[in-house]
DNA sequence: TGGTGGATTTCGATC
DNA sequence: GATCGAAGTCCACCA
């Protein structure tokens, strides 16, 4: 069986598992997904339900109450008052969600052209591996200095950190040429918040905000070829 | 309004904000709620839908296609092939969620019978206050040795290491009792994870799992008299 | 309004 | 199954 069943009823619900909690009486919306999984829904409040149990569990419908429970000694008992609505929806297999611009492709078409990021600028090696992660373009700059460039969607503090904790440890690789014994970090993102500019200039790290749309009309033959 | 809409339909989706994704076409459940949310829900899946907005965003409605947007640049199409059903439920308000279980009752609990925990042990002062955080329970053992207890309803290696950083604060505190210059910790769940378990082991941290709703029929006169 | 930490987090990937 | 980490995390609390 492959739908979803709608109940709008009068209910209360008690759910007793990893908390324990009750819904007193109310008119709700009960969801149940042909995998097994229930949710009810309140009328306010987001997407996330007031109660839920997530397949795999079973559901035995007695008179009046409904209990679903999973192996894990979770359960959840529907006691319905009133019932308005109980109907069966046949939705069939969804084709899915497919996502698009994400970090990785950014990285993809920053590593193709490096020199969008800073004029001059060479990739050595995308996601150079270093104990504490990977890197995710590993660059040379016009002078010959490395450069490390730490690609988001979008820039928050947090990356910023991210940058900072690599290039700590870049500093300490004997290997890489660099200009006053510190290896230099850039920090890449569509949208850099003002939080994120100001802390990564107390780092000392540049910050580059770029144009997915325009770097995607400026990809080069060789990558659009296939 | 406060309403809940359900419409069954034939669509397509494309979501442009914090990423971009896209449904192809399909049969799904959109849910409308009062506030202005917007989910889709497939028939798979647990509760959380594919695709959502939520609150607080405008909703504009067109022949076969619903825009969905808010003052964070982040938009939701919904292009409507074939409408199956369009229904409205006025739930009215909520009474909300009661929860109940949760850390701080466990605590109470324990805290009025710390021998469940470890016979002869007794209670000094909950939420013994130090300079990095509250340590939950400070007790006295049945040889007058302080001991530190740290309550979680799920014993995980985050809670462990608390504990840990607590007795190094309370090891300095040279008003407390303690056996071989330092306080005893006590680990207490309703399931400790064996990561948290090893951890603890190797800590020099006890471990006790409590059942829950044991502890509440063991609850003494005094405390379900009022 | 931004930040901070919890959540019945959920959801994958990985071992 | 346990663990680790990311998520369009959401969410409440608090400064």
């Amino acid at each position: 069986m492959v739908a979803v069943r709608l109940v709008v009823a009068r209910c209360s619900v008690r759910y007793v598992g990893r908390l324990e909690s009750r819904l007193d009486e109310a008119l709700r919306l009960i969801m149940v997904k042909a995998d097994g999984c229930v949710a009810i829904h309140a009328d306010g409040g987001a997407y996330k339900p007031l109660n839920w149990m997530n397949a795999p569990n079973t559901l035995v419908e007695a008179e009046g109450e409904w209990t679903v429970s999973n192996t894990k000694g979770e359960t959840l008992t529907i006691t319905l008052h009133e019932i308005l609505l109980d109907t069966l929806h046949h939705l069939g297999d969804d084709p899915g969600l497919a996502k698009d611009g994400v970090e990785a492709h950014l990285q993809e078409l920053l590593a193709a052209m490096p020199h969008t990021i800073e004029d001059g600028l060479t990739l050595i090696r995308r996601e150079h591996f270093t104990a504490i992660g990977p890197v995710d373009l590993l660059c040379r700059d016009r002078n010959g200095n490395t450069v490390a460039v730490e690609i988001k969607r979008r820039g928050e503090i947090d990356g910023v950190e991210q940058l900072a904790r690599y290039l700590e440890y870049l500093d300490n690789d004997s290997s890489l040429p660099k200009e006053n014994g510190s290896v230099r970090g850039i920090f890449v993102a569509q949208v850099i918040k003002p939080q994120a500019k100001t802390l990564a200039a107390t780092r000392g790290l540049s910050c580059v905000e770029i144009d997915y749309e325009a770097l995607r009309g400026n990809k080069p033959d060789e990558l659009t070829l296939f």
